[in-house]
DNA sequence: CTGAAAGCGCTTACAG
DNA sequence: CTGAAAGCGCTTACAG
């Protein structure tokens, strides 16, 4: 194989110097046109591009962004929760058409964040995704703070707290989910889902299910909020207590749609009909959604539109310009599994 | 913020040579146990780590690879396949675990494979994924064989074709799927998808479909082999088509899980009971065959095996060492919708 | 085992 | 608009 040609072979090629090869190749404004048309023949000619490596290390620019994905395995070894597979989609996609190159990474529970990104200069920033838990969150931030390492998580918003900005309208979208519920006639709705300071998302959804409620003229039962982590075993196993210790209950609202199909499957199990004994309203809007049967009704999380948000934000933090919190608004999605 | 320090400040701060602090910092054995410890003190009072692009420019040594996998967009905007959800997954798992950084990109139906990704050194080579259609491959070879670029593709196995050697035993896992349906008393099994060179994987599967017939003394009729898109629509559209056409048929193999819960959302919803009436069978395993009701028979392709044969191949085609033709083994996986 | 020195392939002031 | 020159932060022969 062939030793990869430099910028001295292409200005060896046109006739000019190193330096003019470099400016006409970045696209430098002052480069007559004449020499640019010769040094991109040269170029195509010896099938040359520049060396990026050389490119990051002399004009400090790196032009990549980092995506830390936290490992989550559930039963079918799919390392990475599906919520994310659409988000990283949008994410890959809006970030090469800015140009700008996409490092991904899965991150062990237990390892240390970005600790490698950030320092080696791979990336100028970093996305985290699936970190929900906001007790280790704050362990870590101190270590990128102190790099001045930029980041970007998504999901948790909790004003107070560095970085953590860029979410879905939780509470809005549980409480129109809620909200819809009510309005079936549902009044016994069961809360499925992790309600505390450590997953704020889920939090933040449990205020909106209370406030639907509220508004309603209704008082939530407590006995009907359900702690648990969200899987679909998990949704299965505490919907299957609830029958067992003989709860009565109408309708499910999970905080997930992972819980959700789980809370389904107990159900049917059971004998129950969904939804004509039980309602089920999910959040997310897996791609999964429209497979089950019935269809599940469930929160769009708009995951286009946080890509750009997460991207955009990132860049801008990159660029020490002032960035806001971002609540992207969600859709209610009616399908089969709510009924009415 | 304060400048990045360079290996000149370790050295200042150890009171050794730059080139010390390298050898000590990349793991050289010839460095004194004490020389190495001030190294890494002063390293950790520092914060300090390697620039990267410097040490890529300068060794030569790239360590990442691309994934450049292509969009296929379906109803919910996934862009990404499901099935290479866990694939993405293990690559990153695994590739990780070696030291190896991971680029990914998405890459448009039309956009010129990894001319970008090889010729500017940011990575050693490529994984592709989701380039199934065997024509526009072969455009595309020549470009990546005249760089040199070392590159392999997950799925179709094709000895005459240059890298074409990694994927599932297609034609086996066919096999066994159809033998399965037809030691259950199905004689009329439709087959789903493309049988056409275009995709050599699902042409291989469906010589499994038809081995297996011949085998059990059954000819298979060509009016049940039907020639479709490998998504969820087409696949129930295909079901609805062959329903409205009256022909009779009792079970179906469907060459992806997609494809598959389609025929069964058809089949339920034109009041046929699966598999009372019609036994389904898949071809994956994504997580959603056990979301779905009833679920779903399928044929597991093993994607924590594919991970790490497309990172090892890879990486020796990189160090230009002998690589082989690689077929993964798959496992029967039975659900309820194949009954029996 | 360690240091002095060269050089990887670019970008970018500085002149003209 | 173009060229000569410096230098980004490392690694790695070459000596000792």
């Amino acid at each position: 194989m062939m030793k990869r040609p430099t910028s001295f072979d292409i200005a060896a090629l046109a006739g000019v110097s190193q330096a003019t090869v470099s400016r006409a190749l970045s696209g430098a404004a002052s480069v007559s046109e004449a020499v640019r048309q010769r040094v991109f023949d040269a170029a195509t000619q010896l099938n040359y591009t520049v060396d990026i490596n050389a490119r990051k290390l002399r004009s400090k620019k790196i032009n990549t962004i980092a995506v830390l994905v936290s490992e989550d395995f559930d039963q079918s070894d799919n390392r990475i929760n599906p919520f994310f597979l659409p988000l990283i989609g949008s994410i890959l996609d809006y970030a090469n058409s800015k140009g700008v190159d996409v490092l991904m990474s899965l991150q062990k529970a237990d390892a240390d964040w970005g600790a490698d990104y950030g320092f080696s200069r791979r990336a100028d920033g970093i996305i985290f995704l699936g970190y929900r838990d906001f007790e280790s969150y704050l362990r870590r931030v101190a270590v990128l703070q102190q790099v001045g390492e930029p980041w970007v998580v998504f999901g948790p918003v909790m004003p107070k707290t560095p970085n953590l900005f860029i979410g879905s309208q939780n509470q809005e979208g549980a409480h129109s989910a809620v909200e819809h519920l009510i309005k079936l006639g549902r009044k016994r709705i069961v809360f499925l889902g992790e309600a505390s300071e450590h997953h704020s998302e889920f939090f933040e959804r449990f205020r909106g299910y209370r406030r639907a409620h509220v508004e309603a003229g209704l008082t939530p039962d407590p006995a009907l909020a359900i702690d648990c982590f969200i899987s679909r075993e998990e949704g299965a196993a505490a919907i299957e207590r609830l029958l067992d210790e003989g709860v009565q209950f109408d309708a499910v609202f999970a905080v997930t749609d992972l819980l959700a199909i789980g809370a389904i499957q107990s159900l049917q199990k059971r004998g129950l009909h969904v939804p004509k004994d039980v309602s089920v309203m999910g959040f997310d809007d897996l791609w999964a959604c429209t497979c089950i049967n019935p269809t599940l009704s469930t929160v769009r999380q708009d995951t286009t539109t946080a890509a750009r948000v997460l991207v955009d934000t990132l860049a801008a933090l990159i660029d020490n310009e002032p960035v806001e919190m971002t609540r992207i608004p969600t859709q209610l999605v009616i399908r089969e599994s709510c009924g009415g």
